[in-house]
Order: structure tokens, then sequence, then C-alpha cells
RNA sequence: UGGUGGAUGGUGUAAUGGUAACACAGAAGAUUUUGGUUCUUUUAUUCAGGGUUCGAGUCCUUGUCCGCCAACCA
């Protein structure tokens, strides 16, 4: 066997959830069942970064033969609204995932309230009236220990009785809440009395008024992890401290002994991606909303031309671990364009047209060349025709006066291939009165056409072209990084200062008229431009594309020397 | 500061006491009717000190640096 043939068989390593799984399974823990969640709060839009867990959740799940629930954290109904509902489930979706159950948080409402009721008659939680600030300064700080509320001692009875008509309503909002009673000087900050319960008058977007007093996050989580009976909750390293509290929960309710596991989140170079910050971004409008192509949300991916195979090998490419992560870009658009590249139609489209006139072709005359829809994919793509004629245009960057060596484009005197059409030599540049070259004259080699090819001439270069007299106009939206530094987070001042004011650059083109017929699922390459999608704004007479990203450049590296 | 999680090429990940490897990025070349793709080659790595061991990226210890926690947010 050869070295080569021993490691593509050598079996992938690990991921240390999936390891903690493994083990699990081999000591027969929860019958050998595996059951996850994917649990975001519905107050923003997903991002690259929910990109990972949701591979993580739902992946460890489908590689064990378990299932993941989608469950909605709605603790909150200040923050929260279907509208964010709706578009989750929408991204999970289109990212490639189904979950077992739809639930959510509110749905343990009175479970929850229950659950409530057995740690007041536990003597383990207790109805606090101290104010906001009253609590914060009894809390301590990690150094001193926190002291005891005054309502701590009160009795079971009497805790009972506060908290019942904290339910009824009877209370005004922040004047009470419900705390465990833990202990005050814990080092673990959570643990001392954290609120269980507090009163918000508020209108939740799937109970509506039944209820005025809420459970945090810390009150729910794990319970709601226990009721569905999920064996591994994975979630990211800022929830570490809440374990503790997460267990203890679980453990003075006596309930199914869900347990937590946290990895670090994902970071992409030159974007954010807190929610505070990319909400920011929306409501300031430096981006055109949430599904702006250049945000990082799994909405302006998709509307980018990003598609749900190359997210989820850049997850996986990613890797699961503890250490913070900071992942290059380049790394998520090789994935792009690694996809992109097998399925993607090819299509000629002029940015920056220069007009040729091929003069020993006839006027008027127009005939169809053929062209492979994808060199990657020949059988599965077929081929179309595009007009040729005597005036054509090429890009004003395939033109230069004076080349330097290694140019392999028109210059006075070089020929050059037109893609799937005939060899052109360059005669004649008309310049205008300012000097600037405005069209070009060639000759076309009339027995080299792509196919039947006889002239037995060789030429370096070729170039991509449109037909003047059949090229459709289109909108090309062409986008760069959104900040001008790698970690915009991590610098001096607002990270709005590192926006980077080119991120979006607008230009009318030329195509081919097969890109008449695109529709919002086609995925094209423009040849030797990058690869580009139709855009949602378009109508029927202006078609907009958006570049999803371009191609790689190494000429570009070798003219810049 | 108390607690807590972490540190392996530029980036990310692997090596589970036994030859530090893989991918991206970078560089060089070949092929090419896309200066794309593909193929070949290549540069570069264990935070520091001490200890255990025949052998340490891995174990112990001290230190350094980075992240997170003191919301009636999740």
């Amino acid at each position: 066997m050869s070295d080569s043939t021993v490691k593509s068989t050598e079996e992938k390593s690990l991921n240390f959830i999936e390891q903690i799984i493994e083990e699990d399974l081999r000591a027969g823990k929860h019958d050998g069942r595996v059951l996850t969640r994917f649990p975001p709060e519905p107050n923003g839009y997903l991002h690259i970064g929910h990109a990972k867990s949701i591979c993580l959740n739902f992946g460890v799940a489908q590689k064990y033969g378990g299932a993941t629930n989608l469950r909605f954290d709605d603790t909150n109904p200040v923050t929260e609204d279907t509208e964010y509902v709706e578009s989750i489930k929408n991204d999970v979706q289109w990212l490639g995932f189904q979950w077992a159950n739809e639930f959510y948080a509110s749905d343990y409402f009175d479970q929850l309230y229950e659950f409530a009721l057995q740690l007041i008659q536990k003597g383990l939680a207790y109805v606090d009236d101290s104010t906001s600030e009253e609590m914060a300064t009894l809390k301590g700080t990690p150094t001193e220990a926190g002291t005891n509320s005054p309502y701590r001692s009160r009795s079971i009875e009497e805790n009972l009785d506060l908290f019942t008509r904290m339910k009824n309503g009877e209370f005004a909002e922040g004047s009470r809440t419900l705390r465990a009673k833990i202990d005050m000087a814990s080092p673990n900050m959570l643990m001392r009395d954290p609120i269980l319960y507090r009163i918000k008058f508020a209108h939740h977007h799937r109970t509506g008024d039944k209820w005025c007093i809420y459970p945090m996050y810390d009150f729910a989580h794990g319970q709601s992890d226990s009721i569905e009976k999920i064996t591994h909750s994975v979630c990211t390293l800022e929830f570490v401290p809440h374990r503790e509290l997460y267990d203890w929960c679980i453990e003075n309710l006596a309930i199914f002994p869900s347990k937590q596991y946290e990895f670090s989140r994902l970071n992409l170079t030159y974007t954010v991606m807190s929610k505070r910050k990319l909400l920011k971004l929306v409501n300031e409008q430096h981006v055109n909303g949430w599904d702006d192509p250049r945000m990082p949300t799994l909405s302006g991916m998709r509307r980018r031309g990003y598609t749900p195979e190359a997210i989820r090998e850049f997850c996986e490419r990613a890797g699961v671990t503890k250490n913070s992560q900071l992942i290059d870009i380049s790394l998520l658009e090789f994935c792009v364009r690694d996809h992109l590249n097998k399925i993607a139609q090819r299509r000629m489209v002029v940015f920056d047209p220069l007009k040729v006139v091929i003069t020993n072709y006839p006027e008027g005359q127009t005939e169809m060349c053929q062209s492979e829809n994808n060199p990657e994919d020949l059988e599965g793509s077929g081929t179309r025709t595009m007009p040729f004629s005597r005036e054509i245009y090429v890009e004003q960057e395939d033109f230069m006066e004076n080349p330097p060596k290694k140019y392999f484009r028109l210059a006075p005197g070089q020929m050059v291939r037109l893609k799937s059409a005939y060899i052109i030599r360059c005669d004649e540049a008309i310049k205008d009165a300012d000097g600037q070259v405005v069209e070009l004259h060639c000759s076309y080699i009339e027995n080299s056409k792509s196919g039947n090819d006889t002239s037995g001439i060789n030429v370096k270069g070729t170039l991509h072209w449109v037909s003047v007299a059949e090229a459709v106009a289109i909108e090309v939206r062409q986008y760069d990084r959104l900040f001008k530094v790698e970690d915009p987070s991590s610098e001096e001042g607002d990270f709005k200062d590192y926006l980077n004011p080119d991120s979006l650059t607008v230009v009318t083109a030329y195509a081919e008229p097969a890109l008449a017929n695109a529709t919002l699922e086609d995925k094209f390459q423009f040849m030797r431009k990058g690869y580009f999608c139709l855009d949602s704004d378009s109508s029927t007479d202006k078609l907009v594309f958006n570049r999803t990203v371009g191609l790689k450049d190494t000429w570009q590296k070798e003219a810049n020397k």
C-alpha cells in the first residue's frame, strides 16, 4: 500500500466535542442517544459565527445518529420578535439542516414557574425587594464576598405568597425579583444569589400578555435542555461561568441531567461579529440592511452568492476548539471559489469597454460562436452560443500601447485569441484629441475559429469579449472588505472609524445576451473577472449583479513588480 | 485584582508521552482557448524558565501574555 493510500484511508481526527460524545457512547450513557439543540434568541439575524454552531450541533447529531432541536430562547420579550424567528428558520434550512422539533423556551413558562415554586418550597429561592442598585452593592466584587440581602431570610410561606402575587401582576416592574439562595461569597459572581425571575409588563411575541414575570436565561436554558432531554448542550465559551449554575438548577430540581460543553466562537478578519455592532451598522446605514452582501450575516452571504456548501466546508475547516480564532477571510473565499468553480456557468462580460473594429470582417455580418458553460463540468452543463460581429468590446486593461514583458494581451502588432471565436491581430490604436485610445482596429485570422482552427498560430493570451450590437448593459456591484483593518474590534476608538469607504463600487458592464435569462438561483463566473449572481434589486429593464468573489489574479501581482 | 478558559508556522487545525503534520495564505515552476482550474516544488511552527522521563507540544511547577465573568441581556 502506498503512502498516499494510507493517508486517504486514515480517519480524520475527532474534535473534542466528538471525543466526548464517543466516550459517552462507549460508556452507554443515555442508551446511546444523542440529542443536541441550536438555541438562538430571536432578536437578530444569524451570522457566520452562528453557522459554526449550527454545523457543529446538527453535524454531530447527524454523525452519531441523533437529532437536533431548534429552540428559540425567547425569555426577554422586550428585544424579541417574530420577524427574527422567521429569518432564523429560513437561514438554518438554507444552510442545509432540518430540526427534529421547533421549540420555544416560552413553551415551558408554566413548567418553569412550577420549578420556581419547587425551589421556594425547598428553601432555595426567595423574593427580594431590593432595587437593582442595592443588589449591585450587596453583590460584592470578585475579590470581596457579597452580603446577604435583608430579604433573604423570608419564610417559605411569605415567598410563596409574594411570588404568586408577582405572577398575578400585583407589583410594579422592577420592584421585586425571585432569587436563588446559593452563596453570596462564591468566587463565581453568577452564584451570588442569581436572579431567577423578573417582572416585565411586556407583550411577548408568543405568549402575549399571559405573563408579567419572565425567567432569566439561567433559569430557562438548562431546564429547557433538561425538559427536552438534550444530551449534549453545546454553546460558546462565554457561558463557561454559567455552567455551575446550570448544574445547580438541574441538581436541585432533580431533573434530567443535560450537560453543557463550550467551544470558542468564530471571528473573521476584516469584519465584526457582535450583534450589537452589526445592528449599529444597519441602523446607522453604513450598510443597506441585514442582508447587505457585505455583512457577515447568512442572509448577506446568501445574497452575495456564497453557497451553503461553501459555508459548511468553511466551518468544517475552521475546526472546533477552545482557542480563540480570528480566521483569515481568505479561507472562506477559498471555499467559496472552490465550490463555485465547479458549479458556476461561464459568461463573458466586459466591465470597462474598449471598442474593437475587425476591419477585415464583413460589415453587417453576424455569426454564432459556441462556448462551453463550464469547463469543469463539460457534459453536465452543455454549451451556449453568442454572436460575433465586426464590432466588439474588450476590456480597456487588455490593451497597452507600450506593454511590459510577459503582457500577453493586445498591443500594436500583437495577437490574441478571442475566447471561443477567432485570433485577432491589433493593427492600429485610434486616439482622441487628448491622446486617449478610444478604439482599436484589428484583423481576424479567418481559419482560426475555435473548434476548427487550422491556422497553426499559437497565442499566449485569450480575452473575453462581447459583440457591441447585442451587448446587454447590466449593473454590477463589486464588494470589497467592509473594514480596512483585520480586527476592527481590537483597534483604538470606535470600530466604525475603520470602515472601508470603498467597500462597494457600482459599474455598468456589457454582457453577452445569454446572461439576460439569469435567475436569482444561478451562479455565474464572468470569465477572467470573478463569480457573480443576480441581485434581488433587478427588474425586467435593469439587471443587477453582485460580485460574490473575484478570481485569483496572479497577473496583478506580476504587473505590480 | 478573585474566579475561569486559552497559548503549536502569517492564519486555522492535527499530533491523546515516541519522526511536529494538514489546509489556507506566500514563493517558484509546468499545463491551460479564463494570467482561472489542475499539477509539481517550496518558505515558515510548539509563549518563557525550571522539573519528571530513555524520550515532553503533550505530564508537574513557576511566570508571561490573551479572552471571558461583577446586566432585573442571552
